[in-house]
DNA sequence: CGAACTAACTTTGAATACAATGTTCTCGTA
DNA sequence: TACGAGAACATTGTATTCAAAGTTAGTTCG
């Protein structure tokens, strides 16, 4: 079944990369985030290296690394499986987000540099666009981007780099527990409101902002206790 | 120079435990917290290896996983070290913690179960006790105690998590900034009040005691952006 | 005496081998 | 058919090996 993923990242690989265990960290993570790796998916140490063409020790620590950020779940003696968190983990995901991502708008808030202000204004833009075109994998490449940014630019680096990780972890429960009908989730002019407080330099109204938008997200997720039909098959391929 | 944590080391182990990545981790966690292994610490594999009784495959998996954690630092092909943060990251953990413990503050304050309620009044009359009696050792294990009792019932277990992972990045911070004049940082009512506010069910305010407390305790460090004795040894030992 | 070079040593990076554990499939029996 | 036992296979855990890079110390030359 999972075959497709594979070729996309034998593609990017084979463009003669010096492959190490970041660059594997980097291809995995980016996979999940453009959810062409779903949840649940086996991660196979000997197959990784084959397609990345390094041996399982270097897969090896890659894997490590991605179970530390929680993206990657292992239990010994099994194959490695990209993490698909429960309804409450979900949640809870979602609340450490709302604190930390509120805060790091609220930082940002009216710090922005112009340069920084238009780059993040030319990427809601494309958002926008792509959103009108119906293109949806480049809208929600550029959705993430817009978050990503943030996280990038956060004036406390530690924080920064707690939501770069909450990012990645959100990526994975939308896709679990998007529902059915909406392709993806698009909330029409947030990322646009959200710009123009951090711009007017209003750090509890961005902040506050923020967190309506990550609720408003939150909120069209299927995150009933019964087992909707994604959740489902996470549990047949073996996650509990 | 560091022999006696070695030794310590040793002792733990051949109590006949079985080694693993986990076991390594938890025991470089703990002599970090309990300020055993300094900052700037060299951190051989193979000595590491050798203590422990396990080959360099196991040590290695370890030190992926402190890596990740911020609490070990590895660069190309040289000798792993304990993290030594500087001036800027230190108070950027500082306050990323306030806003996570605050938070966790908020999310427990008149949920503690009676139990719960006891146990955390014993840990801080223990404190307490130890300050007196000038048992310094203990004061910090008691002191340290309350704060990842705190991470551990999180009721959010993402922001709890989080926390354990900030509350070791303290620990070695207040090992590199702590004024030589004091042995280490105490505020004498503070883990007393918290609780009483944990206990009367006030969240914001609970909040907001626990971020004054963690403010408290970092106005204690000299962060001075001059070079102290103990900045000044790191930079000595090989990092930046 | 100090700086620069080199050789010996130390340490990490990556691949490989083998043991141990988990999984799957077949086959026999009720 | 349904179930369970057992063998064959797949996969991970750990140790070991060798190569590559870094570190240190000693020596020579200015």
């Amino acid at each position: 079944m999972p075959k497709s993923w594979q070729d996309t990242v034998i593609d990017d690989i084979h463009a003669g990369k010096r492959v190490g265990d970041q660059y594997i960290v980097d291809m995995i993570r980016d996979a999940v985030l453009s959810q062409r790796l779903p949840p649940g998916t086996r991660l196979p140490e000997a197959t990784l290296g084959d397609i990345f063409g390094v041996s399982r020790s270097v897969v090896r620590k890659a894997l490590t690394r991605l179970v530390a950020d929680h993206i990657v779940v292992q239990q010994p003696n099994q194959v490695a499986r990209i993490a698909s968190p429960g309804i409450e983990e979900t949640k809870e995901i979602f609340a450490a987000r709302r604190l930390v991502e509120g805060e790091v708008a609220a930082l940002l808030a009216g710090q922005l540099s112009s340069a920084q202000y238009t780059e993040l204004r030319q990427i809601i833009e494309e958002e926008h666009d792509a959103h009108q075109q119906g293109e949806e994998a480049r809208r929600v490449k550029c959705s993430l981007a817009v978050h990503r940014y943030l996280a990038d630019q956060s004036p406390n680096r530690v924080l920064g780099s707690m939501l770069a990780d909450l990012i990645l972890r959100t990526s994975i429960v939308i896709a679990l527990y998007k529902r059915p009908g909406m392709e993806a989730c698009y909330l029409d002019h947030d990322h646009a409101e959200l710009l123009d407080l951090l711009g007017s330099g209003a750090p509890q109204q961005a902040c506050d902002r923020m967190r309506q938008h990550l609720s408003d997200l939150e909120a069209l997720l299927d995150l009933r206790p019964q087992e909707g039909r994604i959740d489902l098959a996470a549990i047949l391929g073996g996650i509990a």
